[in-house]
DNA sequence: GCGAAATAGGACTAAAATAGTACCGTTTCG
DNA sequence: CGAAACGGTACTATTTTAGTCCTATTTCGC
């Protein structure tokens, strides 16, 4: 857990497809075919970025998407608020946050430290670090469950049922 | 996102009354009632902990649960770890994914370094802080709202490197 | 001007993870 | 022996996430 969504994952790829493309335009489906992801989740994913102003878009025919600024100035801790909201890591954070427990709960304000110290770590770094990838550890299992994630079967979300 | 999970939350409200209670064993039920969360829920976070070895569980009349050493050394990382399962912020992530846009990808390592930042957060806070404090900052958002963390001492990296 | 290319936005469906509940077995005290 | 309490597992419901599709709007090229 406390992990990220998949789709955040996705998008920190397409990010790093158009950061190799410099200032170029690249259209979500020219990302879609680079990248493998499908090409309406590639959309999606460019109109949140968009949104949260991290690409530009340019519409109309050989329009497509850049990034809005360089790769080194666009923090992980950006990439994660643009795709999956505010990082807040419990919900009961919040001075109205109707917490029904509140009075037996003594808990609350430490988690806030807590997010405040991962913030910062999304805060150092940026895409730019990322594309670095440095891949430094070796096998790495997950919460116990074997990742095997096959070539082919990467997209067999084949939604027919 | 990248928050935890409601069972972790009550965990965490679970542990802080067992803390309370010092050496003394406390039923599921009598935590139930204290915490005002709902007893089967309760039981199942208590088998949790209680697998995990943060409290030890003693069987029979009388029984209960009592924690199984000072709050000051359990920290918040344990916690997650217990109710959560191991903290990994994606799932693209080993050397042997066979993920198929690694090509593509060249994203991968970094992320581990910013999952150890966020490990290294978590190991720095003990139930014991979490007890602590009470609700230190009133509004608190993230996101692009304000963010009025007053109490900026937040302990920083200080895990000395 | 017209049509094709491309984004914008939203609605919708399906799948998966989470939360919560219940049941039954085992242990221990009195 | 019986009640209290934990241990484990299986199940269901709810919520969240992922993914798809449709329609409108914008812009380029002819």
């Amino acid at each position: 857990m406390l992990r990220l969504s998949k789709l955040t994952d996705y998008g920190t790829v397409v990010l790093a497809r158009l950061a190799a493309g410099g200032n170029r335009v690249s259209s979500a489906s020219d990302l879609a075919a680079a990248t493998g992801i499908a090409p309406p989740t590639v959309s999606k994913l460019l109109k949140l970025l968009s949104k949260a102003g991290l690409v530009i878009s340019t519409r109309g025919a050989n329009g497509g998407y850049r990034l809005s600024r360089d790769a080194a100035e666009i923090s992980a801790a950006a990439i994660i608020d643009a795709l999956e909201g505010p990082v807040s890591i419990t919900e009961c954070s919040a001075e109205d946050s109707n917490c029904d427990y509140e009075s037996t709960c003594a808990i609350g304000g430490a988690w806030q430290r807590i997010n405040v110290a991962i913030r910062r770590a999304l805060d150092d770094i940026s895409l730019a670090d990322l594309l670095k990838n440095t891949r430094l550890n070796p096998a790495f299992r997950f919460a116990g469950v074997p990742v095997t994630i096959d070539n082919a079967n990467i997209q067999k979300k084949s939604h027919g049922n």
